[in-house]
Order: structure tokens, then sequence, then C-alpha cells
DNA sequence: GCAAGGTC
């Protein structure tokens, strides 16, 4: 029997239908991921797995955080461990019965990890079974037959890059995970974590909120005119763009009457170039400005994918493959609600030229529509999704949009003024992409020579603005720019710090405990907060790749490194702790006592040790307001329009944060329980 | 109970 290993069960049944020319056959319960054939005459068997099969983990003597010295974690084993038991298990008893294996897992780093992790595995069951390995880039029934035929041996320098970076995240993660957990005992559910991707993500944030904070607003002045000619008005504004004081800004404005003249009329044509086929990071920025958060858009579209609506939504490549026909792609959506007739209207054209974007991988082909979906088979946000997939394919195979601007140079009393103006004269691509599509803003036609009447003049002063605060979505398109992460993990990072308490709201901001843990890393672990230990170790695994270093040179340099730092920690551990602990005490303040002014903070209760509310005017002030017992507690800054209390946001892992006033018989909380109950009855939505 | 990387 042949044996044939794959990354996940969708492969794998589309290998073994394309293998099979359709006769595969799924073997066991409804959840099996075993797919069976005869090939010339022989058994053949393919297996989806689910990812990694095996996790890495110290022996159990490590376990108890309390009884180790982070240090002792740098050197001690590690183990891996099955972390899919019953995939384990079903290949080792395939394994038995087969004569040869092929793995076919993705054609990545990660993959060539996951196949020799099976690899192994089969070794031990079953030494005499010949192992191969297929390498496919893309699905198509030509390239996975060539693959099939063309077999080679798995890439040990390639899987020993992938172990590098198994084991260096978790040396580091764990070993100062546990360092900056203990120093400060925050143990248990609420422990502070380090990790590779996650600081220097949160160091992204908290660098942002800096500059935010020191920045000092200048005050200039603008100064505008609102202008008439033949019945319609438009506004010009002053050639100087900012006034850097009111005197000079009032000069300008008084002479701002009677009658305007235009000095010069340009017009000139501009074309809009269309969007570039979506992959995960740009789909994701998509979805987070029609306000779907990333880790559910990436929920959506694992879902719709799983259902055969769009393709496979984890992928880099922003290029579609030369073998994905548009044609059929058109054809397979035309039958969908509102959008099919779109793509009717796109299958008349006798070729495409679709757009490119800057990312050219072999992973898997950009995001696209696969097949027709109806609205009723959807709820509405995955309509949203589906839609988006769509159009957003639509304009990748249309025209550009053309646009005519307009200036208009004005001369009032002696002092320039500039008016512009904007219009869509050919719709293109906006046609079937109109999401971000800014309103067409008309002037006058005018030509030099023209007078216009002066309605009004306005003046107003403005401040420079500090930059903005990242959303979720812009913070995953810096951390593709910077290298971290990848393209299945980043949304999960950026939940993981919202769920450890490191950084909030929308727009997002660090809390006091993500500062002072991200200053105290910067300080005394610098490498761990900055992108470059990412681009180190890549530059380290291609060197693997390459046979240029081995896995063990280059984790012991790695263990050396760590070290140091871990020194330098130890002899500061006092001053660390009191630093974090300064932020997370800062984090316990959730606001301002409405009867007297003080502060309301997190407490316990001596008795019971359950957590409250109260005013720090105790015994004075005998304020106290009860708070969930499971979650992180988080201040908002706000209070509550009803009771006056403040509001404080409630995190839980694996649910979206909420908000709730302190006050438990607040008139509000009626409206709440209502809001709750009917979103409980319309789904997940 | 640590990380980050796969996949559901």
């Amino acid at each position: 029997m042949k044996l044939i290993i794959t990354e996940k069960n969708q492969t794998a049944k589309r290998i073994a239908q394309v293998l099979s020319d359709g006769k595969a056959r799924r073997e066991g319960g409804p959840r099996s991921t075993l797919y069976a054939f005869k090939l010339d005459g022989e058994d053949v068997k393919c297996l989806g797995l689910r990812g990694h099969i095996m996790k890495v983990d110290f022996p159990p003597e490590f376990r108890q955080w309390q009884d180790v010295e982070p240090r002792e974690l740098v050197d001690a084993e590690i183990l891996k461990v099955p972390s899919e038991k019953t995939l384990v298990s079903a290949v080792k008893k395939l394994a038995k019965s087969a004569d040869k294996i092929v793995i076919a897992t993705d054609y990545d780093r990660e993959g060539e990890l996951i196949g020799a992790d099976v690899a192994s595995l089969i070794r031990d069951v079953n030494p005499r079974a010949e192992i191969k390995r297929a390498r496919f880039s893309s699905l198509t029934p030509t390239e996975i037959k060539k693959a099939f035929s063309s077999l080679e041996e798995i890439d040990e320098g390639l899987a020993r890059a992938g172990e590098a970076r198994q084991d260096i995240d978790l040396i580091w993660g764990a070993a100062l995970t546990r360092f900056i957990s203990l120093a400060t005992t925050r143990l248990g559910q609420r422990f502070l974590s380090v990790g590779r991707v996650q600081s220097p993500t949160l160091a992204l944030v908290v660098q942002r909120e800096n500059e935010i904070q020191s920045f000092i607003p200048e005050d200039y002045w603008q100064v505008k005119a609102r202008l008439k000619s033949d019945g319609e008005e438009f506004v010009a504004t002053h050639k100087t763009e900012r006034f850097d004081s009111q005197e000079k800004a009032k000069r300008a404005y008084e002479k701002v009457k009677g009658k305007g003249v235009i000095v010069s009329a340009q017009v000139r044509k501009r074309k809009i170039a269309p969007p570039s086929p979506f992959n995960t990071t740009a789909f994701i920025a998509a979805a987070s400005a029609l306000r779907v958060s990333p880790a559910r858009a990436m929920e959506l579209a694992e879902n719709l994918y799983s259902r055969g609506y769009i393709s496979y939504p984890r992928v880099d490549n922003t290029v579609y493959p030369s073998t994905l026909s548009i044609r059929s792609v058109l054809k397979s959506i035309s039958s969908a609600d509102v959008v099919g007739e779109l793509a009717l209207e796109l299958l008349g054209k006798d070729s495409y030229k679709p757009t490119r974007g800057k990312t050219t991988a072999t992973d898997h082909p950009p995001i696209y529509p696969t097949d027709s979906a109806r609205k009723e088979e959807l709820t509405p946000t995955e309509w949203k999704i589906y839609e988006l997939v769509v159009r957003r394919f639509l304009a990748t195979i249309s025209d550009p949009a053309e646009a005519e601007s307009m200036r208009l140079d004005i001369d009032i009393n002696g002092e320039p003024f500039v008016a512009k103006g904007d219009v869509i004269k050919e719709e293109g691509f906006l046609r079937y992409y109109p999401y971000f599509r800014k309103k067409d803003e008309e002037l006058p036609a005018l030509k030099e020579g023209d007078e216009v009447r002066v309605l009004e003049g306005i003046i107003e002063k403005k401040q420079t603005q500090p930059p903005p605060r990242y959303t979720e979505g812009k913070l995953i398109e810096k951390m593709e720019e910077e290298g971290l992460g990848t393209k299945s993990t980043r949304h999960i990072i950026v939940q993981n710090l919202i769920e450890r308490g490191y950084i909030y709201g929308s727009p997002l901001r660090p809390s006091e405990t993500g500062i002072a843990v991200a200053s105290a890393l910067e300080r005394h672990a610098t490498h761990v907060t900055t992108p470059e230990m990412t681009a180190r170790l890549e530059m380290d695994m291609d060197a693997i790749v390459e046979r240029e270093r081995t896995l063990e040179g280059v984790i012991e340099e790695s263990r050396v490194m760590l070290k140091e730092i871990l020194e330098g920690m130890e002899e500061k551990k006092s001053q660390i702790s009191q630093e974090i602990r300064n932020g997370i005490r800062g984090d316990m303040v959730l606001g301002v006592c409405p009867s007297c002014g003080g502060e309301i903070r997190i407490r316990k209760a001596k008795k019971t040790g359950k957590r409250f509310a109260g005013c720090g005017n105790y015994p004075e002030c005998e304020t106290l307001y009860p708070l969930p017992q499971s979650g992180g507690v988080l201040a908002t800054g706000e209070i509550c329009e009803q009771c006056g209390t403040p509001k404080v946001r409630i995190i839980n892992k694996g649910r979206k944060p909420w908000e709730l006033c302190l006050d438990p018989n607040c008139p509000r909380k009626n409206r709440y329980e209502a809001g709750k109950a009917s979103r409980k009855k319309s789904g997940k939505n």
C-alpha cells in the first residue's frame, strides 16, 4: 500500500481526486480525512493532517514555574510530543502496512518540518518503508501529477531550519515569560507573556503612544473663501495653507470680499488603477475598514473556504498564477446573488489583464471566489466577506477608473487662493468595487479671466495632529512590513496582546501594564523587542538550509545570548519587578469615585479572596461595586452617562471584550440585557 | 498555566 500524507484535509481530498480521476472515496466517519483509491492496481491511501501534529515542550520536572529558575530552561532538554494524538496514531497505524510513503505537505519551511516530523514517526514503526517527498506550489492537476511523477527527498536542511525556529521561540518565550511573571508574582491565569513576535508588536503600539503623548500640537490658521459663480457655490483655500500667526491670517482674511479673478484654470485627466489581488494582509485591511476585526474576518474566511465559496485564505501571494482561468472563475460565480450579474458583465471581455501586487510567492493563489453564494445560505457578516472577496476579484480584472481633477487659481484682492475639484468620469473598476470611493467634488466650469463673487471669508484656527493610533488592520500591515509573524499568525498575535491586557480599544492603545512590560524589556532584553530578532533568525535559518550553519550551532549561539540577558535581568530583578508592578497598579485604577472624588480601584476581599471595585479613601468613603470574578478588568477612562460610575472593559479569552459601568443598579443595565438577548437570538452576528 | 507556527 502507498500512503500519501498532506498538511490539511482539503489538500488530501484534492490530491486523491486528481490522482484517481475522481474515483477516490472517503474512508471512516464523516470527520475522517482519509481518502482511498486504486492506482495501477495498487492500493493508495491519502491522509490529511491538521498542520503540526507534534509540538515541543520541556520535560515534566520543569513544569512548576515556582520550582524552576527561568535560566534553567535555557539548557533544558526539548521534547517532541504529539499534539494531535488521534492523527499521530492514525499515521502510525497506516504506516505499518505501507511500503511507500509520500510526504505531500505544503511547499514551505513549516511544511517541511511537519513532513519531517511525520517521517520520523513512521521510521519508528516501519523502518523499511521508503519515504519520498512531493513538492507542488499549486493544486492544479498538471502540477499535482508532475509532483508525483518526479518525487524528491525530504530537505533535511529546511526541516532543521523550522526546528531552530520552534526551539528558539520556546526557549526565549518560556524563559522570559516566566522571568517577568515570577518577578511580579503575576502567576496563574494572568501571567505576563514575552515572545519574539508579540513583544516587538507590543513595542510598536507603545512607541506610537509615546509619539502621541510627547507630541506638541502647534496652532495654525487657515483662510478660506466661499465663492459663487452662476449660482454654483464652492470653497477656495488660501495658498498659504498654514499661517503661523493669527495676525498674518487676519491680514489675508480682511481682503476676502468683493470679487475674485480666475488666474488659471487647469483640468487634468487622471487614471486610478484597480487594486491588486487579495493576500491575507490586504484582505484583513479591507475587512478592517468595513469594521470586521482581523480575527473575525479570518474566522469567516476560513469558514467560507471550507464550504467551498472562496479559495484558501492564508496566502502571501498577490499575483494570480497563469494556471488560474479568469473565465472559469467568472462562470463559477455568475449565479451568485447581487454580484453574479456583475460577473456576467465581465464575462463578455475578449481577454483579461489582471492587476499584480508586490508579492510574488508560490504558496497559494491570491484569495478569489470559487462558487456562487445565495444570500440566504450565509449569515449577514459572512455575506459581507463573500461579497468583498468577489468584488475585489472583479475589480482586479477590470479597467482603471478615470477622474478629472480641476484646479482653479484665484486672485482675491491680491491674495492667492486655490480651489480643487475631483470628479469620476469613467467608473471602471469602481463599478465593481465601490467600497472606498470618495465623493465627487465638483467645481464650476470657469476659465482664465472669469470673475467670481465672494460670499464670505472664513478664518479657522487649527492644530497640527499627532500620528494616528493603529487600528488592528493597520497594525497587521505594519507587522508584515517589519517581517513580524506570518499570514496565519499575525491576527492571532494581536488578539493575544488584547487578551493579555497589554493593548485595548479601537484604535489600539497600550495599557499601563503593556507600557511597563515593553519598557522593562526594551531596557533589559532589547533583542526580544525589536523586529531584528526575527530578521536575524531568518538569516540563520537560511544558513541552515544552505548547510552553512548547523541547527545546533544556531541554537547554542542563541542560548548564550539569552543567558547573558537573563543574568542582567537577575541583577536588576527588584527594579524590573517594581517598574512593572507600578504599571499593573496603574491599571488597577478604574476611575473617579462619584461620591468623594477619590480613586476607584480593583481590590481583593480579605475573607473570600473575591475581587471588587472600591474607593481608595476607605474607610472614610465606603463606595464599592461588584466585579465579574473571571477575565481581565481594564479602565476605559469614560463614565456612564446614566449613573456616573466609571465604565470598565472586561476581557475574556476567546471572546470579544465588552464594556459595562460599575453600578449594578444602573438603569442602562436593563437596556444592555435586552440587547444581549436579542443578539443571542440572531446567532453569531 | 510559557512561544510561534500550522490547521478547524
